[in-house]
RNA sequence: GGGAACGUAGGCUAAUUGGCAGGCUAUCGGUCUUUCAAACCGAUGGGUGCGGGAUCGUACCCCGCCGUUCCUACCA
């Protein structure tokens, strides 16, 4: 591809299921790429295993792209869409000669390929059908309709210029004439993806690694159809916490489920670019910085395993610095989802501004602010711990005071201080069994800010109930 | 079996490409504080998978092993 080609990236995911962790860092890679390079980002559903793709899994990856906010520029194509591009395709390579039938019937290509591990051969097509000057092929039976192979060459390599693992080269006689189009006429995976790069110009093919030996099948049948070649970059797997590769029965999850378990879609994206990626020492960017910053030569080769130890880190971070008004956005759906109520209680927002940097996840977040709002029970060991006599008769002072205090956090401090000390206990002696009653737990935010926010009024009929 | 890749502290990674192995996370300790966190400061942890070779000198080049992964479908 000439680099003066506009650059065009593609995601392009198979709908048989929801977009994992992997997927979610090959379509932000990709993405960025496009932006980075004032290019065009395309998203293309490859649904043509039809009995596995599903309309659900295609609004998954919809759905997921949009949580991460990983905006395409054109599509999302779907290849079952495309069938008819793709028939003419092949019958011009069928008379261009570079594609032919054959009538080899699965049984005998299953009984070919069992006999060839017999032998402790590779298993692979024997060119039975490939037409060769001079050679005269088997009649053909009645009863098979035919696949069609693409005639690879069968000397000389295949070698490409990899962005991330360097030059990768693959003798022709590894390949064999593999399938495009099966016995019903609908074509396969290499071979669609190939029309559909070309059709759509992508010049910046980034994706898994497990593409890597379909990349010489590829590069061959783009030379066959005289279309430019793309540049290729493929990108290593991510392995679960605990090193195992990840699948459906381990440790593949959604990155919906990264929603339902608090993190911010911001923070999951600095992990992924993080993950695999590098820009020196930085560690906490914004995707405006990762955009500008984003190439491909600062991509590892090796798998990377994943952390979320790390991942809850830079969750915190996000939640730190992010807006009090979003933050409330999203933990108040959470609490209505337990079926609590912020409005009767104190301003969320204020509440939110006492914990946010204390939490690494929205759900513990929701957790802390959860007893503003709901009348909170400590357990009875706790209560046999902090709720002592002395301290039953200082929180009972307290009442008094501040019925008519001012409600001003140094002044409630000061209340607390004074309380305590008039009944000869250190601040802690009083505080501590306050926060037991007020929200049923012995720590929380300066005790000052926590009833400053809570307001007298709620104070007051909680320290009624002690 | 054949082919293609990958191995830097528990995890993610850096190293101006052959010249002092550095950062983040986690863990531990300290400071601050009104408790718990957060934040800040400090510490533990690697000699770069293992073994050879070339070089004045290698994480980086060469060879061999070991380990892991991917492909070897009428899946994608």
């Amino acid at each position: 591809m000439t680099t003066s080609s506009p650059v065009r990236t593609r995601f392009a995911p198979s709908p048989t299921g929801f977009l994992h962790i992997g997927g979610a860092r090959t379509a932000l890679f990709s993405w960025a790429y496009a932006r980075r390079h004032g290019g065009t980002f395309v998203l293309r559903i490859e649904d043509t295993d039809v009995a596995r793709s599903t309309p659900a899994a295609v609004q998954a990856i919809l759905d997921g792209m949009q949580w991460l906010g990983l905006a395409h520029d054109e599509g999302p194509f779907y290849q079952m869409q495309r069938m008819e591009r793709y028939k003419v395709v092949i019958q011009q390579m069928l008379e261009a000669g570079t594609a032919y039938h054959c009538y080899m019937s699965k049984d005998e290509l299953d009984q070919l390929r069992a006999e060839q591990e017999a032998r402790k051969e590779k298993p692979r097509y024997n060119g039975l059908w490939r037409p060769e000057p001079g050679k005269v092929l088997p009649v053909i039976p009645p009863s098979v309709e035919p696949v069609v192979r693409f005639r690879n060459p069968v000397e000389g390599s295949v070698v490409w210029e990899d962005q991330v693992k360097g030059r990768v080269e693959f003798a022709n006689a590894e390949l064999d004439d593999f399938i495009i189009a099966r016995a019903d006429g609908t074509p396969t995976y290499n071979f669609c993806v190939v029309v559909d790069d070309c059709d759509m110009a992508i010049t910046h093919v980034i994706r898994g690694d497990d593409h890597v030996n379909n990349t010489p099948r590829q590069i061959n049948l783009l030379t066959a159809l005289g279309a430019p070649v793309p540049s290729y970059a493929h990108l290593s797997m991510i392995l679960g916490d605990d090193g195992q590769k990840l699948s459906k029965r381990h440790g593949a999850v959604s990155v919906m489920q990264y929603d339902d378990d608090g993190y911010l879609p911001a923070a999951v994206l600095n992990y992924l670019a993080r993950l695999g990626w590098s820009h020196g020492d930085d560690e906490l960017f914004s995707m405006e910085q990762f955009v500008a910053w984003f190439d491909l030569d600062h991509i590892t080769a090796s798998a990377a395993q994943f952390n979320t130890e790390k991942l809850n880190w830079l969750n915190a971070q996000y939640i730190k610095v992010a807006d009090n008004a979003q933050l409330a956005t999203d933990v108040h759906r959470r609490l209505a989802q337990r079926g609590v109520s912020t409005v009767a209680g104190p301003d969320l927002e204020r509440v939110i501004g006492l914990y946010k940097d204390r939490v690494s996840n929205l759900n513990e977040l929701a957790d802390a602010v959860h007893p503003f709002y709901v009348m909170a029970h400590a357990s009875e060991d706790l209560r046999a711990q902090h709720l002592t006599e002395v301290a039953r008769a200082a929180l009972v002072d307290l009442a008094q005071v501040l019925a008519s205090a001012t409600w001003q956090a140094t002044d409630l401090g000061n209340a607390v201080k004074e309380t305590a000390k008039a009944q000869g206990l250190k601040m802690p002696q009083v505080a501590i069994p306050l926060r037991v009653v007020l929200l049923g737990q012995p720590q929380s935010p300066a005790i000052d800010a926590v009833l400053e926010v809570f307001g007298r009024d709620e104070v007051l009929r909680r320290l009624q109930a002690l």
